[in-house]
RNA sequence: GCGGGUGUAGCUUAGCGGUUUAAAGCGUCGCUCUGUGGCAGCGAAGAUCGUGGGUUCAAAUCCCAUCACCCGCCCCA
């Protein structure tokens, strides 16, 4: 270690060569899908005025009080750090015409989030989530096709004990009436409540039923629940995404107190867990091994048919949810079977003796690129014994050998690495000879 | 933000009953072998023991603080 010793900021860590290869296989997979399905891709900037997530993603949401980074320019605008997707897109929406186009407009997009967080296993302060958003569509079925997109690329990946978790929250003219039931049954029963929820219950009754505190659970099992007082529309509509997903096969799990921690949600919600059951060695060994289930939330989202208006638009019916990249590339790795398909090595190593040869190898390496051959080389090394093991290593089939003679004679060595065998190849001819034996071989 | 655990070469770890060049395996690089790999042998580089203080004649080891990571809580992806 030197004396300058940097390192990454807390819960944010780089991405290896070797955990690279999970996030390409996830991501062809996902885009695969969803292309498939007409979505196109999009980027959105990073960067963003801090308003649009304090306006768009809810001032009393734990994002925009305690997790966004924010910051001051020099001009003195105050931009934030994206910590969702979802406002950023529907200002371009808004602010490219989107609405011009043919409805619905169906995007995805994918990349960095961050978030000031207490880091944890899966939860990183910059983390990376695959993001879809359909727009201009009212229709229940869009909320199960999106949700059994995510479905498909799960099981793509072959990821089993999948719970999918679905819940209708209302709109605005079923919601506040909810929310002042829940509010009274609470208030009735304050005493029995956390800290946390007794502050909730001022500022948003609804994210009570998100504690995970025992005594707020069984308060909670009490409380009146968002599917019994829908609006006849909000009934009806989810009444028919549920048809949907019981005609598509997808399995899930009403969860009536399911309303996630956005305010901009309409509707339906959902979120997709990953349940394990993981062994664990308890520390009084009389105890012996007990089977502790992990459940983690892999993906969420839902209908947001206000957000428009929100951020200054119209209303736009949408519908949108993402995936949290890091916990699939997790599950990925512990599970041996989803391990990403090797990407082919190189074929042909290029071993060169001396100056002029290797003074020839430049040309030749792209002599061979072009002809769409996978090859490697050590330049940088010169004893022939070194490169034929580094060759080796890599695996390749052939080893072309260009010594001192060979140069001057206008050939070239080519060695088969499995038998050994040798042959001396006209150096003009060596791509289409190289490319020869290697069709053989396959 | 609140609890608990862990920090020794790139990686996995030994050493924690206080003392000299902090040890090993894997990996990397080199040599044996000047133009022929897989094996083997030999060797080298690489660690101010996370950081900063304290106790002591003496600290990787004991104490305190701090940072980072992991595990819970909260929230979620």
């Amino acid at each position: 270690m030197k004396k300058f010793h940097f390192q990454t900021p807390t819960g944010i860590h780089d991405v290896l060569p070797e955990d690279q290869e999970y996030f390409r296989k996830f991501l062809s997979v996902a885009r695969e899908i969803v292309e498939f399905y007409g979505f196109k891709e999009m980027e959105v900037p990073i960067l963003e005025e801090a308003a649009l997530y304090e306006k768009g993603t809810g001032e009393t949401t734990d994002i925009v009080e305690k997790q966004m980074y924010t910051l001051r320019t020099k001009g003195g605008d105050v931009l934030a750090l994206r910590p969702e997707f979802t406002p950023g897109i529907v200002r371009a929406y808004i602010q490219n015409g989107m609405m011009n186009l043919p409805q619905p407009v169906k995007l995805y997009t994918q990349g960095p989030l961050f978030r000031y967080e207490h880091p944890q296993a899966g939860r990183y302060r910059q983390f990376h989530q695959f993001d879809i958003e359909v727009f201009g569509e009212t229709s229940s079925a869009i909320d199960a096709q999106v949700i059994q997109l995510f479905t498909l690329i799960l099981k793509e990946l072959k990821f089993t004990h999948l719970i999918v978790e679905v819940n209708s929250i209302g709109d605005s003219s079923c919601r506040p009436y909810y929310k002042k039931l829940l509010s009274s049954f609470f208030r009735s029963r304050a005493n029995s409540l956390c800290q946390d929820c007794k502050r909730r219950l001022k500022e948003n009754p609804l994210r009570i039923l998100d504690c995970k505190e025992e005594k707020c659970q069984q308060v909670k099992s009490q409380a009146p629940q968002t599917i019994d007082h829908l609006c006849e529309e909000c009934k009806r509509h989810f009444k028919s995404v549920l048809e949907f997903l019981d005609e598509a096969d997808i399995p899930y799990h009403l969860d009536p107190y399911l309303v996630r921690g956005l305010d901009y949600y309409t509707k339906t919600v959902f979120e997709i867990f990953s349940e394990k059951p993981v062994k664990k060695i308890e520390e009084d060994p009389s105890q012996g091994e007990t089977e502790v289930v992990t459940r983690s939330a892999l993906a969420g989202g839902g209908r947001y048919d206000t957000l428009g208006k929100i951020l200054g638009g119209k209303d736009i019916p949408a519908m949108g949810a993402a995936i949290g990249i890091e916990r699939i590339v997790a599950l990925m790795k512990a599970n041996a079977a989803n391990l990403p398909k090797e990407k082919p090595g190189p074929q042909v190593f290029l071993a060169q003796l001396g100056e002029l040869p290797k003074k020839k190898s430049l040309k030749l390496l792209e002599e061979l690129r072009q002809a769409n051959v996978q090859v490697a080389e050590s330049l940088g090394r010169d004893s022939l014994r070194v490169q034929l093991a580094r060759a080796d290593k890599l695996g390749v089939a052939y080893t072309l050998i260009l010594g001192q003679k060979e140069a001057l004679e206008g050939t070239i060595v080519l060695r088969a690495m499995d038998t050994g065998k040798q042959d001396i190849v006209k150096m003009d001819k060596v791509v289409e000879e190289t490319k020869k034996r290697l069709r053989k071989k396959s």
